[in-house]
DNA sequence: TTATTTTGATATAACGTTATATCTATCGTC
DNA sequence: GACGATAGATATAACGTTATATCAAAATAA
């Protein structure tokens, strides 16, 4: 159980001096080819590694970026990580992730934790009801962020979106056109800015045809709720012939429940989801619902936080991220 | 843009010192009430925080816990690092994730990248095949770390798995007492140990009763790999009346192409999962399955590497978590 | 009273790096 | 052969903390 090796131990085993040894280490100024092998040699015999944070607090570079995300088990999220490590471990960073589960307790323990570790940005999906004073304290300390998917009230961070209002306006008008009349939004909490934006799209291709009647039903996104919400649903508006759902899961959870009826998805009440996740493909029938580009946007999240770490100070930037309506078997012509 | 705030600006705004300054922040020493209150409302105008890297160097001390997972989608994972992350911010620790993506490489650059980081300990799922170089970086670093899932064959960290033999051997026997003769051990990737674990009771429960045949087909544990290898394994096997699989979601996807073929999950074929997900429940027919505890399971995973942290030199230690069966609609009597 | 302890604060050094300045020996140039 | 330039190394200080030792003043004990 000997010591942890420093550069001090590496320079001694090495017979040169620290700053040396440090230079050799680092590919950086004017040294033999003698003494860098002498050195080399030593650290391999040492499995020396430096230490990253001495390295960072004295040269002001920081090497990790944290991304802290509202479900980590969300198949989406999983996808914009990829993009985000697969092009940021490209440039020597190191990419961990905590999760919030959503909670503003949490994020705030996880932020506090985050700003004392000194990471050279945040890539963030705020909590639901992230109040200011999270917000002010990101701000404070001036830590490069970018947000995506939901964007914060309170304050101007580069943003990442999806085109919400226009992939629900494609979708309903796309029902509409297929003659469905008792459209209804369902799922999504009451609160998100997200799905304020879906029915903003939803809502105005209804007005652009005539349609004053719109429904909307909040229910959690996940499988169960789309199975217990739409008994509800359908009793309280039986007249409803088509869903635009806030996610796969509340949608083939509610295809789960209409089945159990003896009613067809598509044929008895046709239904579009969005994220487009891999049980959208594989469910009888399959779901039509909205594909975005999880990837894509994890490139993009970290090419913005390169950016902004470059220079913090240039103006703040928001892109959006296409949307792509795939029609499968759940979406008919009216009937 | 004023410059971040550290101890010296802080001793200096308050009129104190700054060994001072940091003993108030930290609430330790002997300073009395009055500049305790100087100190800590200098901090709250400045919105001073600790350096973490500064702290840590100095006092030795790495108030952070990384979790290297293999599939960070996967919501078994999800749930076990809820469970790890509940127990160890309770104790003032940040639980930061890593994701392998089950690929040497990744997991390679990231855990240097993680040693470099200085954390305080390690709770990981080794990546298939880790090579025994990876794992010499890690224990010559004398890095706290526990396993979960899968063991490393070529050290001893603490690890805490799951009782896998017990559970596809009571799994099998349950298929065989329902009449079932021909079984078939379905997924999972030749190399793994795990899964040779559950092969080890699928095997012995066959002995037991004397059925010398067994047949285990190798297949990805996605769902799609179920829906695409099942009509290969009955071709090539027609005789077969149950799937023992290894995981839940290549068995969703096997009932899937089933019905597909117009035969009945249950009925036609018996099928077991493994992971108990929340779609097992939802699916159609339910799945029958074995349930596991990932909570519970992340919960001794964070007081396993507390254990470790206090004392580095006490022996190694490992556990199995228990499982259940789990019968729902897609086990029957054989025909 | 004097000696001793306690209280509340501070001075100093150290953690392991890297940035900057400095230094010597060698090289090339005229 | 004198001079500046350059290559190759090193000395020193600094990053922001905290551990340890120290110190003066006040409180207590003898």
């Amino acid at each position: 159980m000997t010591k942890k090796p420093n550069l001090k131990t590496l320079a001694q085993a090495a017979g040169v001096s620290v700053p040396t040894a440090s230079q050799v280490m680092r590919g950086t100024g004017r040294i033999s080819e003698e003494t860098r092998k002498k050195v080399l040699k030593a650290a391999e015999r040492l499995h020396y590694v430096p230490d990253g944070r001495a390295a960072s607090m004295r040269s002001g570079e920081k090497r990790e970026i944290g991304m802290l995300i509202h479900r980590i088990s969300n198949p989406f999220n999983a996808e914009v990580i990829s993009g985000v490590s697969d092009h940021l471990e490209g440039h020597g960073y190191l990419v961990s992730i905590l999760d919030s589960r959503d909670d503003v307790q949490h994020q705030k323990k996880n932020l506090e934790a985050f700003i004392r570790s000194s990471r050279g940005g945040l890539i963030w999906v705020p909590a639901h009801d992230t109040p200011k004073t999270t917000i002010d304290m990101l701000r404070t300390h001036s830590i490069p962020t970018v947000t995506f998917l939901r964007q914060s009230k309170f304050a101007q961070f580069d943003h990442i979106g999806l085109k919400n209002t226009e992939a629900t306006y494609a979708a309903t008008r796309h029902l509409i056109e297929l003659g469905h009349k008792r459209i209804v939004y369902f799922g999504g909490e009451p609160h998100s800015d997200v799905r304020q934006e879906r029915i903003e799209g939803f809502k105005s291709a209804l007005k652009e045809y005539g349609i004053d009647q719109h429904v909307v039903w909040d229910a959690p996104d996940d499988k169960s709720s789309g199975v217990n919400e739409l008994h509800q649903l359908l009793n309280q508006h039986p007249d409803t012939t088509a869903l635009i759902c806030n996610g796969d899961m509340i949608a083939l959870g509610a295809c789960f429940a209409l089945q159990k009826t003896g009613k067809a998805p598509g044929k008895d009440l046709s239904i579009i989801g969005f994220d487009n996740v891999q049980d959208a493909a594989l469910a009888t029938p399959a779901l039509s619902t909205i594909s975005t580009h999880p990837y894509e946007l994890g490139t993009l999240l970290a090419k913005t936080i390169l950016d902004r770490i470059a220079d913090p100070l240039q103006p703040v930037k928001t892109s959006q991220i296409e949307t792509q309506l795939i029609l499968r078997e759940t979406t008919a012509p009216a009937t």
